[in-house]
DNA sequence: AATGAATGAGTTTTCATTCAT
DNA sequence: GATGAATGAAAACTCATTCAT
């Protein structure tokens, strides 16, 4: 067993073992003990590597807005057209590795975080920003003066149907929630030409 | 003197307390001691009232959602033709009571609770249906088969409006929402007609 | 058992139970749940009524102080003469009640704890200040221009007296303690004669 | 290259830490991680050299008094007369390399570790005997009967003024202190002869 | 010679909850 | 009807210490 450069390996089983602590336990309500046992270290060295409970979540949910950035940076290298890279937006909220519902209950739970931590409210508004500059990057070439409002119903309903994931009793499957917003997005262009 | 009939006084300014101090808080990381000293009463009062924390939250949840449906009553009770009904629903979501800042965050919180808690998952999922039914009464007479499709896409674009009111930066104003949904509904009935 | 008006009574025993750990352990490294224990209550009890064990050690530096000045003033009032002035401050820093192992050794604790506090600081300042004040007013009658080179001398030793009686294998007696000012200031005395 | 004879080296520059943290801080409140990190070396090296914190302090004070021994070995080599030999002795209780703030801020603290500490008590009290017996070599020569009495007295403020040197809003300087001290011997004298 | 990795044991602090009055 | 008093249980965080390399 090797001792040394354990670091990076420590933190990032912290990391995983956090998002699978809150998607579990549906909240934020999760301990440092419970994460530390899940990743298999003592509470003493979750501290020692993070400094504090508040940054072990920060780092979780920096790692979420990672692993989303990668998928929709994926999707959009395959996207040559306009509708293309709407659609490589959208593709990409609602991705298998997005959407899975421990994901999506993190990812949710760090949205309350924002309200009482400035950074996780930072990185919150910088994925709000991206998501909508990506897709008004899109529907500007399709849509004259609507670009705005269809950008902003489209990203309104994505949120919307992560809650929904999260949370209702028959959440929509991946493929619903694709055909929801494709809908919204067929629909708008059609009546702008 | 002894007091008598407090009872319901006590109870609903304990409630008003919780939504205030969700609110404030932005989370569910409320003391019932932060409760019951904006309610102006003992913490012992407020678990001889309701029983425990827990109870405390699902009737401030209930509260909301009984405003919630009222405010759809009577909107509903002014329209008279199948659009009036849905554009009804749809301002009954964002009018005042139901969208002023405090009371999303609660609805909010209500919602992650309702993930550890059966009775507020219950309380959500009777919401739920009856916006989704609420929804469909009117569509189902203005679309043919796409009623369904768009009675989710317009619930997840309202409850996704209500995670940015509680999030964002630059929350949307209500009628911001509502231009949202309106161009989303008209342009889904023009498509289909 | 009566159940209120409980806090003064818990407040005092707290006080009182701190002196003694601290004098017991002869060192700040007391926990909340020794004080605790020894005033018989729960330390969520301390902490209710404290805030905190800052507090708490600083409520018992108060109370000392307090001891200290109650002794200097009833001293004081037996005496008439600028003589009989002086040693009543010496006799008074040397009445058993302020020079029992236990107190001196919470004195000189709470010494140091005027290094890292403030407010302890500000209280050790203002015994400091009021010893050298007592002492001058009677030697400024005795003596011209010396007074106050006495005045330091002599709370420079009481000082050096209660650390000795506090770490020193072979502590000296109040009575041996009263002999050495009393030496000091009689030579003093005589030597500006 | 393996370094060669790096011991002596670090536990030096371990004992300047400690001392160094110690007057920092006011207080033994001192981790080992502080001092490892302020000398430059792992909590593991310091572990490694000294075995436990407890011995990393006393070899700290071990340190402190032979530093104040040297000095007052120093000082009588200069002294030829009785008095010139109790004057060397105060003078190097207030060579600045004694008085400094920091030392004497450790210095007391160590006093304070001697409560608890068995060897620490050793070695206070062999400190202690030393400038007792040092003092009335010199004293018995000059005053008869009361030698003890002011040997014990100007042991007494010596602490004292360690003390205030360590604690006082406004400390007195080392000059101040050797004319405090100077003028109780003078007054002791001339009231003997 | 030196250290990164790791943890057990402990400490302060918080809080929902109970109960006697 | 109402509350001051009280606590058990738990959680975050710290730190001296050990060990494999």
């Amino acid at each position: 067993m090797p001792k040394i450069g354990m670091e990076p390996l420590r933190r990032s089983s912290l990391v995983a073992a956090t998002i699978a602590e809150v998607g579990r336990a549906g909240s934020l309500d999760v301990t440092v003990g419970q994460i530390a046992k899940r990743a298999g270290v003592s509470t003493a060295l979750a501290h020692h590597y993070f400094g504090s409970k508040e940054q072990i979540f920060l780092s979780a949910m920096r790692h979420i807005l990672r692993l989303y950035a990668e998928e929709v940076a994926r999707e959009l290298a395959q996207a040559s057209t306009p509708l293309q890279r709407v659609e490589a937006i959208i593709r990409a909220s609602f991705a298998p590795a997005n959407f899975e519902p421990a994901t999506v209950t993190a990812w949710l739970n760090f949205y309350v975080q924002a309200r009482n931590n400035p950074e996780a409210a930072r990185l919150l508004s910088i994925y709000q920003r991206r998501l909508r500059s990506n897709l008004l990057a899109g529907l500007r070439a399709l849509l004259a003066s609507d670009a705005t409002t269809v950008a902003d119903g489209l990203a309104a309903m994505i949120d919307g149907l992560y809650i929904r994931q999260a949370l209702a009793a028959h959440p929509p499957s991946a493929e619903h929630a694709l055909n929801l917003t494709q809908s919204y997005l067929t629909a708008s262009l059609k009546v702008a030409a």
